[in-house]
DNA sequence: TAAATTAAAATACATAACGTATCGTTGAAA
DNA sequence: TTTCAACGATACGTTATGTATTTTAATTTA
């Protein structure tokens, strides 16, 4: 017989439907305004998608994985970290912006996809390296262009400094303790900022 | 006839049995030990107690609310702060061994409740007001005497301040991007609370 | 154009735990 | 000894899971 001759770009037998995939991206985000991770279905989502589940169940292990990608499809395009020469008014502009974001619909998807992810090791990975990993990755840069700057001293731990900012967020979002609003990201930015700023100084 | 007559600390009939909560609790709490809240299912709990599992039904709304229950019932008599004439050193070590019990089976469980509360409103109160909320009591306790020292300003936002602390704690233990360890536990308290003495200072 | 290959849809099914209902038994007080 | 609610066992209806089966559709290769 010899070697099997299929083109190099393109799978032989049917092709995946993108029309399929775009139904479920869209049932998924529809779904989630007013549904919890939790309480979204496979079949919910396949009825609202007018596609048979066995279609979903063949691309995607679980419900969570699915909703990871639906919520990358939909924040992806409209998260960018603002820009600004001073390293602390962007952190200040992107630390009001997230707050701001995660007191809607958004802050609780992200919240039920952590709570999720407390159960399923891989999905928590998977958002951890395809959402927040980028996040932070602008951090940092930010972060280190105040280090050049002398907004920050050289040798601040940029990972902890990150952890600083935005841990209050999250255990806020995550604990309800009190409310992520605008007092909080104002107090939050001069207290936490404040001492990365120092640290330095008053060692 | 005329009025029924039942003393006043006792209702009718036979009364609950302590054996039963106790084998309740107690299974609960050795269950957790190697199964995650969300596969721990309440007919494990009933097999495991050796009780009905209508007997569980009829004293818990949901598995989580018994959960909190059995959690609180380990968690209350091993917590304490640590005593302290200094403000700051008490904090040092109270965040020392959060950070160390967090980091093992606690933590998880710990993890977990939050999780569940996402999608139980009522639960992650009911975990808010019958053990953080204590908690922070503690801590607000510490850090006003540190405001009456002089550890820390007169002005300082208490509960400002213990997320700053806190929040990268449970940052890290949600999320699970960086371990918790005592790396972790030394830096996060000289940049935090540094940052917490001298912010009036560097206004 | 036919064969090969894989996706999609519909359907059925076994499974697992949920939460409720029923009912006979048991423990403690009046 | 009567009364009353808790307990335990059992059965049941429900819901979503994930898999299996089969037919039809789409696309490439020969």
């Amino acid at each position: 017989m010899g070697i099997k001759t299929i083109s190099a770009n393109r799978a032989p037998g049917r092709p995946r439907s993108q029309k399929c995939y775009q139904a479920i991206m869209n049932a998924t985000i529809k779904l989630l305004e007013d549904t919890t991770v939790r309480d979204l279905t496979i079949e919910a989502i396949a009825s609202e998608a007018k596609v048979g589940k066995t279609t979903i169940y063949r691309w995607w292990c679980c419900k969570t994985a699915l909703v990871v990608d639906a919520f990358l499809e939909y924040m992806i395009p409209r998260a960018h970290f603002p820009e600004s020469d001073s390293a602390i008014e962007a952190l200040e502009q992107q630390v009001k912006q997230v707050i701001d974001v995660y007191n809607g619909k958004i802050g609780r998807i992200v919240a039920e996809i952590i709570a999720e992810g407390q159960f399923e090791p891989e999905i928590l990975a998977s958002f951890r390296e395809r959402f927040l990993s980028g996040r932070r990755a602008a951090a940092t840069e930010v972060i280190e262009r105040g280090k050049q700057n002398g907004e920050f001293p050289d040798d601040l731990d940029v990972e902890l400094a990150i952890d600083l900012i935005y841990g209050p967020i999250y255990y806020r979002l995550l604990v309800g303790h009190i409310p992520l609003n605008e007092t909080f990201a104002n107090s939050l930015l001069k207290q936490a900022i404040n001492g990365l700023k120092r640290s330095i100084e008053t060692q």
